[in-house]
DNA sequence: TGGCGATGTCAACACTTGTTGGCCTACAAT
DNA sequence: ATTGTAGGCCAACAAGTGTTGACATCGCCA
């Protein structure tokens, strides 16, 4: 089949950021990536020059934060739960970026990136800039922990919880690293 | 130079832990362990069969909890932070679990297992065995969310924070979970 | 119609991986 | 001194990797 050229890399890309969520860098092969989306593996690297530069397109990630400068400051903790559980399940850029950043230094520091350019500049407009990194970064060590429970490990009473009972028990821990 | 057979088992052993616990399972290869060993990568096979059975050997993780029946009841959060915090940095077995249990389904299982048949029975016998998954499965997400942010992907305010403010902020996070 | 650039395929490359079997060598028992 | 054996090394295999360059084919424009 004939296509355009941007049809063709978008397929790609959603064939990687599939095979990257699933495999990780190393076991996500430009051959299955290439199988995934119909094409020979040629054609990847003509689109994306190599592996690594796909693998950069496929983890471009934005946590979208809403306005949290509206929210009462007491359900600060539920909506920022709830936003990140959205975040995993419809993004699958941070699944990449999870499975990857373990073993794999660049995407280690591109995840220290988007927590130091997205997360903490956030958490610092409700505690102030001085304690905010740490405060910023324990609130990342909860929701990390919780997205690898879920959704990667998936730990039987983790993955069986409703979303519901998720944040209720886990709003109050953010709520308390942010604003106590 | 000669040596016996069991010494050469764990010099091999004590190389692949490290190997593992680096680069994860794919990363981690027989012939890198055994240059760190010293030794031809056939000995490798000689000794454990394949890569699975030299994984599983490097993996054997005993989590070593004391009697928490004898602590105070306020205080079981701040020990067993405390706790995980040592297991952390004494034991390279448990990096090489996190590691590799992110993109190896085998070596998830064998997370999950350990967390089924020895954190959450302990749990249990805190909080009763009707709730304790749910608890542990919660305080399980803050331990491995804590580890990965301080030991993998070196969050940096998380890395320079000092064992002691570390207890005192995550603390009572696990204190909530497993016993309100 | 002819040609040309964009789109796609094929086969091969150089390399690395786990794994194997044969061979060598030291050492202890006979 | 000879031999048996356990410990160790080497070379090679088959399979799979990222990557490349030459070749085919479609569709548009002159």
């Amino acid at each position: 089949m004939r296509r355009s050229s941007a049809d063709t890399k978008a397929v790609i890309l959603a064939a990687a950021r599939e095979r990257f969520a699933a495999d990780g860098y190393e076991k996500a092969t430009i051959r299955s990536i290439a199988g995934d989306a119909g094409i020979d593996p040629a054609m990847v690297m003509r689109y994306f020059g190599n592996k690594e530069k796909l693998f950069a397109a496929a983890a471009h990630i934005d946590l979208k934060f809403p306005d949290f400068s509206a929210v009462p400051r007491d359900q600060i903790g539920a909506r920022l739960v709830a936003h990140f559980l959205g975040l995993w399940e419809h993004n699958e850029a941070l699944q990449v970026l999870l499975r990857t950043g373990v073993t794999n230094e660049a995407a280690a520091e591109r995840m220290r990136d988007i927590f130091a350019t997205q997360l903490a500049p956030v958490i610092a407009t409700l505690t102030g800039p001085d304690q905010a990194p740490i405060r910023a970064g324990l609130a990342a060590s909860q929701i990390l922990g919780l997205a690898l429970a879920r959704y990667i490990l998936k730990f039987p009473p983790i993955v069986a919880m409703p979303r519901d009972d998720l944040i209720h028990w886990i709003a109050p821990t953010i709520q308390r690293y942010l604003c106590d």
